[in-house]
DNA sequence: TGGAAGCGGGG
DNA sequence: GTGTACGCTTCCA
């Protein structure tokens, strides 16, 4: 048996540690001997004294009258010394929080915030998704657990299920309107859409009506029992849009008593104990690097597959119609979301399932927690292993002291701007990671006369001092190397997704120390640290380019990590000879690769750049606007540009495109619908200090009696005249029934030159260049 | 220039 | 849940 998750209960006021055990079946067992505690530290002539006092403690909270279980004196390290140690236990998680500025008075406390059933997994040393052996005692009120051994098996069987509901609304769907149309639903074991409108096909149920379409979605959970559950922005809709439409429907059903929706802005999450919720889409934005998010993005760049597509007005219209025909597209497009979704979660859940078993703490939190904290959660098991007491996190004002120490960061080279060919791309392998271990960098090994350990920052690590940082780093890094070579070796299918899931896992691990030791919220924050680390950082860097240059190679652009090379031709000799030299001056530890080759690219400034490969993929970097803030006009015409230079058609053909369309602006034969920007109310109208275009639009849509709140999107378009934007902004319905006339130069200098000159400004044209001028076609050569 | 405000994904 | 929160980019004042 397996931990799939886990959390706690209270029985009789006592807090009891469920855990969420699957082999082939699953069940929740409680262990009962665990106790909340903190550590409060003083001087030791004290700690007698300091003992009573602490013991003494009481309050009245709520009518209840909280006491401090008990002391126990433990000998623990703490800044390196082991000295005694006050471990003060009490009766109840919820009492931590409750009492322990009363012990904060007395003493120093320490391990004060970490969750009770995260604690337990610490402590007992007791690792999610890895086979144990349990000793449960059945037959009494809960399952009771009574010893557990580490068993080690990996073969995890888990049933999966993913869902993706279908909501018919005119505007931004609301619960509390808009009807759930359909359930989409993918296992395994069978793909099924659900739904109350006529319409045949083999994998469609018809119900009667909505209230028993989720029913029976419920019934199929309940019944399945997944031990996954994959969905494609279930934290923040799904989940929360069924949850408030179930309510409003009154439906009663045992899974909605069990369901938990948080919505705290950025960190929303959905629970239903037993069911591991896996929401793809904040992992797809942590994992992958496109510009575009949609789970029709991340299916086609991530597994390289298509699913059909639907607009949303053509869905209302065929929910409307109800015919077959209509009804069933609707239906095929609810389907192969819910596919998408399980494809994606057979690709990202074996991460997630590593990750677990590195850091020791739950598949559900590992994907919702952000790297950093990871590390932290590896870092407490390690010091706990070590019986070292954890630094704490900082408080407000430490908080906001480190947030405003900057440091120099990694070097970026500034680009040769303009349209290059032949491109040979390189990394360092784990840059970061390998200078932190070679220098071992570590908050303790700060300080020391006895090295010659200097970053070019000027602080000195100490080599002969225990680096705990360095020390875990080494072991992952280690880890990772051997995985690789079994990678290699392995024919498996199911044993290749493995090793590819642990190698990735510790490489997202190992990549994160650095920025861990830099994030202000770390209990092993240093900022000499992280400082030291990209000084070193640039050093190497630049000792590459040095001998790049020496090569005679035109070095375009570098960040970091990373060298982008022009080689003249097709020259995969010359890539290997330049690595390889650069390869034998590093240390040994580091290593540069060979990334890749791109035919053609080009740079505008740092950050920005687009490159395209052999097979035609284009990849680009800070240049694309696809944000809905951007009108149509915009987007397209910046993608017509990006594509036109990348496929060597020239510069000056892509200016000319700016040009046409621009001419279309001025003659007013633009679409109005490729205007329009969307902009959302993010609070009520009353709360604005700025009042922008769309705040005022909303202001006149309110006055016509129409319903505007926080939340609402307002789409609006600008009208020529005079004044400010704001002034001339109205909704799309507005203007259209009114017959206005859009602000050509407005759409021409805010959003099309903007949007092409991120591009463009790299060849040398300004927005002059590119306007359409009835006299004459300016080309660059009439500025050089 | 600083700070306020919006974006992202989902329908 | 032994919690209090992202990381930009753009535009108003």
């Amino acid at each position: 048996m397996f931990v799939l998750d886990s959390d706690y209960k209270t029985f009789n006021e006592k807090a009891y540690v469920r855990l969420i055990l699957k082999n082939d079946s699953k069940i929740g067992a409680f262990y009962k001997d665990f106790e909340p505690y903190i550590w409060a530290v003083c001087d030791q002539r004290e700690i007698e004294s300091k003992k009573e006092l602490i013991e003494g403690i009481s309050k009245e909270s709520h009518g209840k009258f909280l006491t401090i279980k008990k002391c126990i004196i433990e000998e623990r390290y703490i800044f390196g010394n082991k000295v005694p140690v006050l471990k003060v236990i009490f009766n109840h998680p919820s009492d931590v929080p409750n009492l322990r500025k009363e012990i904060e008075d007395i003493t120093d406390i320490y391990e004060y915030d970490i969750p009770f059933a995260r604690r337990f997994l610490i402590d007992k040393n007791l690792i999610p998704a890895i086979h144990y052996n349990f000793e449960i005692e059945k037959g009494g009120e809960i399952p009771i657990i009574k010893n557990f051994q580490i068993e080690g098996n990996l073969n995890l069987s888990l049933k999966v299920l993913a869902f993706d509901i279908e909501v018919y609304c005119k505007a931004k769907p609301d619960a509390q309107n808009d009807p759930i149309i359909m359930v989409g639903i993918s296992t395994n074991d069978f793909d099924k859409v659900i739904t109350y409108k006529n319409v045949t096909a083999d994998y469609i149920e018809v119900v009667d009506n909505e209230i028993l379409m989720l029913k029976k979605f419920f019934d199929i959970l309940l019944e399945y029992n997944p031990d996954i559950i994959y969905t494609y922005n279930g934290d923040t809709f799904d989940f929360p849009y069924i949850y408030e439409r179930a309510k409003k429907l009154k439906i009663t059903h045992p899974i909605l008593e069990d369901i938990r929706i948080d919505r705290r802005g950025i960190n929303d999450s959905s629970k239903i104990p037993g069911m591991v919720h896996i929401d793809l889409y904040p992992l797809s934005r942590k994992l992958l690097s496109l510009n575009k998010y949609t789970l029709e993005n991340v299916y086609l760049n991530f597994l390289g597959k298509e699913k059909s597509k639907i607009q949303l007005a053509e869905m209302d219209q065929f929910w409307e119609e109800g015919t077959q025909e209509g009804l069933l597209k609707v239906a095929l497009y609810n389907k192969e979301d819910a596919i998408a979704a399980k494809e994606i979660g057979a690709a990202i859940g074996p991460l997630e399932i590593e990750l677990s078993r590195i850091v020791g703490q739950n598949i559900f939190d590992m994907s919702r927690m952000a790297s950093s904290n990871m590390v932290e959660y590896l870092l407490m098991k390690r010091a706990f292993e070590e019986k070292t007491i954890v630094p704490n996190k900082p408080k407000g004002s430490e908080y906001l002291e480190r947030s405003s120490e900057t440091y120099e960061g990694g070097f970026v080279l500034d680009p040769k701007k303009g349209l290059h060919e032949h491109i040979a791309v390189f990394d360092f392998r784990s840059l970061y990671p390998s200078i932190i271990i070679a220098h071992n960098i570590d908050p303790n090994t700060i300080g020391c006369d006895c090295c010659d350990n200097t970053s070019p920052e000027g602080v000195n690590f100490c080599l002969n001092k225990k680096g705990f940082i360095p020390e875990i780093l080494k072991e992952l890094i280690e880890r990772r190397v051997q995985i690789k070579k079994k990678l290699k070796e392995a024919s498996d299918k199911n044993e290749k997704t493995i090793y590819q899931s642990q190698q990735w896992a510790l490489k997202i691990l190992a990549n994160s120390f650095y920025g861990y030791m830099g994030y202000p919220r770390s209990r092993w924050y240093s900022k000499e640290a992280a400082s030291s680390i990209a000084s070193w950082g640039r050093e190497y860097i630049h000792k590459a380019i040095k001998i790049a240059e020496e090569m005679g190679l035109n070095v375009l652009y570098g960040d970091t990590d990373s060298l982008f090379v022009g080689l003249g031709s097709e020259d995969m000799e010359k890539s290997k000879y330049f690595r390889d030299k650069v390869n034998s001056i590093l240390p040994d530890f580091m290593e540069l690769e060979f990334q890749g080759y791109y035919r053609r690219g080009f740079f505008v400034s740092k950050k920005r750049y687009a490159i395209i490969d052999k097979e035609n993929n284009i990849t680009t970097k800070g240049l694309e606007v696809v944000r809905r803030d951007w009108a149509d006009i915009a987007k397209k015409t910046q993608e017509e540009v990006l594509r036109t230079i990348l496929e060597g058609k020239g510069p000056e053909k892509a200016a000319e495109i700016v040009r046409k369309i621009t001419q279309e602006l001025i003659e007013g034969k633009t679409p109005l619908d490729s205007l329009i920007i969307y902009t959302q109310l993010t609070m009520p109208l009353s709360s604005y200090k700025q009042i922008g275009p769309h705040v005022i639009v909303a202001q006149r849509m309110k006055e016509k009696g129409e319903e505007v709140k926080a939340g609402s999107m307002i789409s609006f378009i600008v009208k020529s005249g005079d004044g400010m934007v704001r002034d001339r902004s109205f909704d799309v319905e507005s203007f259209k029934n009114a017959g206005y006339k859009y602000d050509a130069d407005y759409y021409i200098d805010n959003q099309v030159l903007p949007a092409v000159m991120r591009i463009l400004k790299g060849f040398g044209y300004t927005e002059e260049n590119l306007k359409y001028s009835k006299n004459k076609q300016m080309t660059l050569g009439d500025f050089f």
